[in-house]
DNA sequence: CCATAGATTGACT
DNA sequence: GTCAATCTATGGA
């Protein structure tokens, strides 16, 4: 296929995901999700993560009580896409970590539109802004998500990959939004900067 | 088997 | 602010 539209730079690697979750989920924050279809290219910067971890470790983690026919991806390769439904309706993106085997996984919660956003526009049903991309639903559905997606690789596949992206200066650490157990735990990051973090700017973890 | 909660969103009072 | 939509996993009868 033609890769001459795929933006410099080479993408991020095995490597990059074969590590523990909180570092992987800190150093996702900045990075392009960068997506080469049918539609055209599309590119979002990711401003919003949390981490989940694994069997045992974390009681808010789909993995917690181990394998499930669901959550098989987040113990697969790392660099895979473990994508599950949510409410029965949306589709929310995480990034498989920790090497094979492990469980652990990475929420892709918010991300800001670097490169189009009319394709953007159409998947949210016209709309505009921030309302694009600025919650794991929104997103998932932003980027024409489905159930299918689970289990793709964004090391080789050849439509969807990470790309370093710009870090930002400065990382927010909170707790996690929108779950009931362990929600005092430090695993959410966003950019600060960003106009498109989701909802309940929480305040800063002392 | 049945009830309920859930890593959410959008429409509506 | 409230609440429905709609599917999976889990826990109790």
């Amino acid at each position: 296929m033609d890769r001459s539209r795929w933006p410099r730079r080479q993408r991020l690697g095995r490597a990059f995901y074969d590590r523990p979750t909180l570092e992987v989920a800190r150093d996702l924050v900045g990075r392009h999700l960068v997506q080469r279809g049918p539609a055209g290219l599309v590119v979002v910067r990711i401003v919003e993560v949390e981490a989940y971890l694994g069997e045992g470790q974390d009681p808010a983690s789909h993995a917690h009580r181990g394998r499930t026919p669901r959550n098989l991806n987040m113990f697969e390769t790392p660099g895979r896409l473990y994508v599950y439904v949510s409410y029965g309706l949306h589709h929310c993106l995480n990034v498989v970590c920790e090497s094979r085997g492990t469980a652990g996984a990475v929420l892709l919660r918010a991300a800001e539109p670097v490169e189009g956003v009319s394709i953007l526009q159409l998947r949210r049903a016209g709309r505009r802004g921030a309302e694009l991309s600025n919650g794991p639903g929104k997103l998932g559905q932003a980027m024409g998500a489905g159930i299918e997606w689970n289990g793709r690789d964004l090391v080789t596949d050849p439509e969807l990959g990470l790309w370093p992206g710009e870090v930002p200066g400065r990382l927010m650490t909170t707790g996690r939004i929108g779950i009931s157990q362990a929600i005092e735990w430090p695993f959410r990051f966003h950019d600060p900067h960003s106009a498109w973090v989701s909802r309940g700017r929480v305040a800063p973890l002392t």
